[in-house]
DNA sequence: TTGAAAGCGCTACCAC
DNA sequence: GTGGTAGCGCTTTCAA
């Protein structure tokens, strides 16, 4: 009746060393070998060498799994993003894994691709595996299933740049994109531009903020909010498309804001191809930093941020939530500047 | 002597419900539930009906880490990176997280930092989490802590770009650089360059085939393959202090080729202060792609490779590697192809 | 201080 | 088909 262990195919495997080999191996309690690794007080010095070097011997390391199942508890967060490969994603998950693993979590990453419904399928997935928490990227804010799947549990959850319902309890980390683009319309505004076209993404936090932010800057002058707005994926495709068709228009846009940095590639092939120079035929801002963007010809004017800083926030925020899930949740609000650049000129008055 | 329950601290969570709660809510025995749940044949409709209501009345859904302490299996994997901000990485990431996932593995991301100890220890974390298997792309190849820690666990093992010591049994998936750089190298030779410089990074697998491909390209033309190498971190800073120190010798190469698009932001930097015009006082190639580099003027030389397919190629060998372990280890080299553009072109004469 | 024993939630064997 | 049961490797009481 004992149990049948899995197939071992005579590979190295190195014979499954538990603690009770351990505790064999010494001559003590099994529990006692457990104290020592976990660090219990109580534990006489005479007792801890045994046990290290009986460990030592059989190669011993505790097996988190158990641990975690018998403690209630994993030390591991999961992280659902949208797109791994997007730079600013990839940097706020490198300030985040940096936060965690020095606080002795790991971090289980998985990707939705945007897709609203596999968000919710790997929130329920991590909470399978009974993550301590969660970290949210998600593509939209208000996904039925996303939102069931969270109210369901009571797990401590940060959720970046979406702002869910208030019945969720949550803990955000925001850009303050309102301060950032409102500089760039404004500056826009002073060069003489009087229509602008801004492109943005879905109904998200950013999005409203980014029009918010260029409505006010309108208002701020007196002037009619009136300016192009696109909102759909945040590709390069759809940057050169919206481009291309705002160009054809009949009054098109002297001056646009891409809000979101995989649009430029896109938006400068069109730009190109038509043979605009930027700064003077057309000008242009992008929201987030691209690698090239200063040394650009003419360099892009920019709307910056710390993407780092974000993850590194948010993972602070549910290692708080972790630890005091009492604690009222609360918001950060991250800046973010903006830098003029040569892209950025006055509009060819005719 | 119940357990006690670790401090529910009258919060919300949904009261543990566990598999003997849908037993005894549906009036059946506790393994008929797992029966069910893990879709184990020989088990009446009837049955499988009356499980699933009363798992969907209490809310039931299966502990994963009972499950795995139970299977010795976790359905997840490690990935240990050097940089996960780095595009490049982010991008096989991306890739291998897609085939994982599908896979219905979970992904337990991890970075180094490019610290080689650091690598080791993360090395030592995920198995003591029990991750199914493991995919590396080490700082460096012959760190003796991760060698150890690899060589102790018999753990599937696939490596990206790195090349171990033979004693580790693993699979790996390299890039050709060895081809790319190759053809960088030729075109530039042909187009009358007879002093180049190459950049690369520590001495692993990529490093040694591109300065191998440089030095073949010489011999092929029956010269004597006299270059300049640099072999320092791979990131902006380091390229521009090394194009400065070229740059300011007393015979500077007439063409450059950069081992890491990171490189090409500080090298950028470095030409412009000096006024230099790309392709005519100085050629230059980047390996792996820069979203602006082909708008760039000039539009920058670019060996090209795709990383995502470099991820989703790991993970189908590491799941190869996990369902059949006999099987002999495996290698795959991925193509890398050289794009020419303007920012290379035949040297000054003097 | 230490050992024994119960049990975290599950799977897989056994007998019926 | 189904229920009972042992045990995955660990922590944490309780008694000594």
């Amino acid at each position: 009746m004992a149990l049948q262990r899995p197939q071992t195919k005579e590979k190295k495997i190195p014979d499954q060393t538990g603690i009770r080999q351990v505790a064999k191996r010494a001559g003590v309690g099994i529990g006692s070998v457990s104290r020592v690794f976990s660090g219990a007080a109580g534990v006489s010095d005479q007792m801890r060498a045994r046990v290290l070097r009986a460990a030592e011997i059989v190669g011993y390391s505790p097996n988190m799994l158990a641990q975690a199942l018998r403690r209630q508890k994993t030390q591991s967060v999961g992280f659902v993003v949208s797109d791994i490969a997007n730079p600013l994603v990839s940097s706020i998950i490198h300030g985040a894994e940096a936060v965690l693993s020095a606080a002795g979590y790991s971090l289980l990453l998985t990707n939705s691709g945007g897709e609203p419904a596999v968000d919710a399928r790997r929130i329920r997935l991590l909470q399978q595996r009974r993550v301590d928490g969660l970290i949210l990227l998600p593509a939209v804010e208000d996904d039925p299933a996303m939102l069931a799947a969270l109210g369901a549990s009571g797990i401590p959850l940060v959720v970046i740049d979406r702002s869910l319902p208030d019945s969720i309890e949550a803990r955000y980390v925001y850009s303050d994109h309102y301060t950032g683009v409102g500089q760039a319309a404004r500056h826009l505004l002073e060069l003489g531009h009087r229509s602008l076209g801004v492109i943005v993404g879905l109904d998200v936090r950013p999005s409203r903020e980014r029009i918010r932010a260029v409505t006010d800057a309108y208002r701020e002058r007196k002037m009619k909010p009136k300016f192009l707005v696109d909102a759909g994926p945040l590709s390069a495709e759809h940057g050169a498309a919206t481009m291309k068709r705002w160009l054809s228009a009949p009054n098109p846009p002297t001056a646009v804001i891409l809000g979101g940095n995989q649009l430029l590639v896109g938006a400068l092939e069109t730009i190109r191809s038509r043979n605009l120079r930027l700064g003077r035929d057309l000008s242009l801002v992008v929201c987030d930093d691209v690698p090239l963007g200063r040394l650009f010809d003419p360099p892009i004017s920019t709307v910056m941020r710390d993407t780092d800083l974000m993850g590194q926030t948010a993972a602070r925020f549910l290692l708080d939530a972790i630890s005091q899930p009492e604690q009222a949740a609360s918001i950060a609000v991250l800046p973010t500047w903006y830098v003029p650049r040569v892209s950025c000129g006055a509009p060819v008055t005719r």
